[in-house]
DNA sequence: CCTATCTCCGTAGTCGACTACGGAGTCAAC
DNA sequence: GTTGACTCCGTAGTCGACTACGGAGATAGG
């Protein structure tokens, strides 16, 4: 018969803590077990996949309410509507991307403008700041 | 003599809501001019500057605990305080950067994977969330 | 002078993903 | 059979940067 564990073990299992999993299972995102009578709930592999599943899209940028779209999708046969949201997701990640390359490459040339003045009367990332935006 | 704004106007000269001034009066990041006895504050251009600061180096990364850091440092004779805060913000975009990047490839990944199995039983999206991490 | 539009001020709500708390019931080891 | 750890459950707090609300006083235009 297949294992079962106390939420304490499957948090341990999945490396999710208890209290984030009885936040997935009050977000819907995880089925509560039944109770046996006079006892506390046992949790199986199954949960075990659904915990990896939900880290793993978080981890690709999905938010816990995409996160229960694509568990509805869960039997694979949906494949267009996955498709769509991991889209917007891609979207989404690349426009945060190129915000952030801008920032970058801004904050660099403020750092490098500061390296190469010692010694002189104002700082220049302090002035620059007071500046009219260049690019970021 | 200046020019003096209600705060309403330094808003809209500052692009700031004013609820936004507020907010930032209440953290400390723009002083409350005097109320003369009986009416309403008025607000100089030492004000849109302020404002303009802050919103610039809130684009640049910056929080607005970090922003009130480099205020201390405003007359620009602290060019090396600066740089650090500076050096530090640049190593966290760089280091969000990295993670990004990982996310838009693994999931660029398995969205070609996606494309490429038209009519498949299982959709590789869905099937990837339930394996091990690839390399996001 | 009236009225519509500010301004002032404090407090509370929002978003997303948790994290903490507290008290009662349950389980496992000695 | 008791002690200490774990479970259950609901509610409330956290973080950061706002945004909203409400009521009273101030100001500008007609």
């Amino acid at each position: 018969m297949a294992q079962t564990y106390t939420i304490g073990a499957l948090a341990q299992r999945s490396g999710v803590h208890v209290e984030t999993i009885r936040y997935y299972q009050r977000r819907g995102l995880v089925d509560k077990p039944e109770r046996p009578a006079r006892s506390i709930r046992r949790y199986d592999d199954d949960h075990v996949a659904r915990l990896r599943f939900i880290r793993q899209a978080q981890a690709l940028g999905f938010t816990l309410d995409e996160v229960a779209e694509l568990l509805k999708l869960e039997d694979g046969t949906h494949c267009r509507e996955a498709r769509q949201l991991g889209d917007r997701r891609l979207a989404d990640v690349r426009q945060r991307l190129a915000d952030l390359r801008r920032i970058e490459s801004a904050l660099a040339a403020l750092l490098a403008r500061c390296e190469s003045t010692k010694g002189r009367l104002r700082c220049p990332l302090i002035t620059s700041l007071y500046s009219a935006p260049k690019n970021a």
